[in-house]
DNA sequence: ATTTAGTTTAACCATTTGGTTAACAAAAAT
DNA sequence: ATTTTTGTTAACCAAATGGTTAAACTAAAT
């Protein structure tokens, strides 16, 4: 069997793949495009995914695969609800660095075709609210934390640390920065963002 | 001059175009379906607007005028830090129930082509952050409101009331919610979130 | 009544696009 | 050594797409 040669096709495709409909989207890329992108004949796409919408799956599982752990840690860790806000923070902009078209690229998605959820959710583990949401109210049963629901903290918690990034090129207009000093606004956010947070729903 | 007529097709077409770009974005909106949408000939897209890239421009800056005075109250108007925060959750909150598409529509364009913001900004009441700036360092200054940057605070409020609708499709499946349930979890919001902030920002 | 100017349509066009095919190349298996 | 399987390419194809054109229609101005 060719081994070496065609396992490094697929993964030339999936590079170039990932890299042009994550900046695209699914309605702006061009499968030529992604084959110039991976150096290879417009064919071997076919040839390996079938068609441009298998090739979309692969690269959107692949990066739905990557963020989700990201959320498992949060909901089901065995650390306190304040170390998890911390840790949720500083990961994620790590994580951002490193991935930094993955939020966007995946919540557009998800607003065109919202059935990918449905899928997504079939998976037995799928990440749930359900340690967290009885971590919290022990908490908040303890009057350490004020009432909040489950779900409206993480909303929030959601919130404050994807959509800088999500709206980037908003922000970077009414905050008046450029891209640097706009990254050293998101630098700021990994304390700023969960000690916001802490004070919001800690009881004094 | 005929003008009821042509006053009437351009405006057709301009709620045919807002229609189709604002659910499928640039480059999934076909010209076919926003002249079946508006119920006339393909040819008369460009009779009125010409291209399809001028066509898309006039939906954007209708929606992006749509979104401006809503930053401008919080950043302009003459109320205290707390009011603006509660002015402008609740009133962005009954503004998405009217335009449910545009904060989606206006980031997922920004990032597909952000020097759409070059020609906003040049705009010279394009909205900015000095008088907010102003106002809160005078809070801090008066020990009303623990230090936090105009900048961060502005991004955190933005994030608290905008990512909720962006995220919608995700948001949903973990928090395994319906539509119905879904709604319902937002409308909470419109004081939860006013109150979320100005606890995590007010000194005790 | 006729000219004039703007409006609308059907038919058409060139290009782009996702996808296919048939021939060729290179390993593996026999 | 040769057959078979797998990988790769260039050329091709049909459908879709943004855009154009020339003719027909409409209503106001003369």
């Amino acid at each position: 069997m060719k081994k070496s040669k065609d396992e490094n096709t697929e993964q030339q495709i999936l590079e170039a793949a990932k890299f042009v409909f994550q900046s695209k989207g699914m309605d702006g890329a061009r499968m030529q495009e992604i084959a110039d992108q991976a150096g290879i004949n417009k064919a071997m796409l076919h040839y390996y995914f079938r068609s441009k919408q298998l090739l979309f799956e692969a690269v959107f599982n692949n990066a739905f695969s990557l963020l989700a752990p990201q959320l498992k840690a949060i909901l089901n860790d065995e650390s306190s609800i304040e170390d998890k806000i911390k840790n949720f923070t500083s990961s994620y902009i790590s994580f951002i660095l490193q991935h930094p078209y993955i939020p966007n690229f995946i919540i557009q998605e998800l607003n065109r075709n919202p059935d990918f959820m449905i899928k997504m959710k079939e998976n037995p583990n799928f990440p749930n609210l359900d340690k967290f949401k009885y971590q919290l109210n022990k908490d908040i049963q303890a009057g350490i934390i004020k009432p909040i629901s489950a779900e409206q903290l993480f909303i929030n918690i959601m919130a404050l640390n994807v959509f800088p990034f999500l709206a980037k090129p908003l922000l970077m207009a009414f905050t008046n920065s450029e891209n640097e000093t706009y990254s050293q606004l998101m630098a700021e956010r990994e304390t700023e963002v969960s000690s916001f947070i802490i004070n919001a729903i800690k009881k004094n």
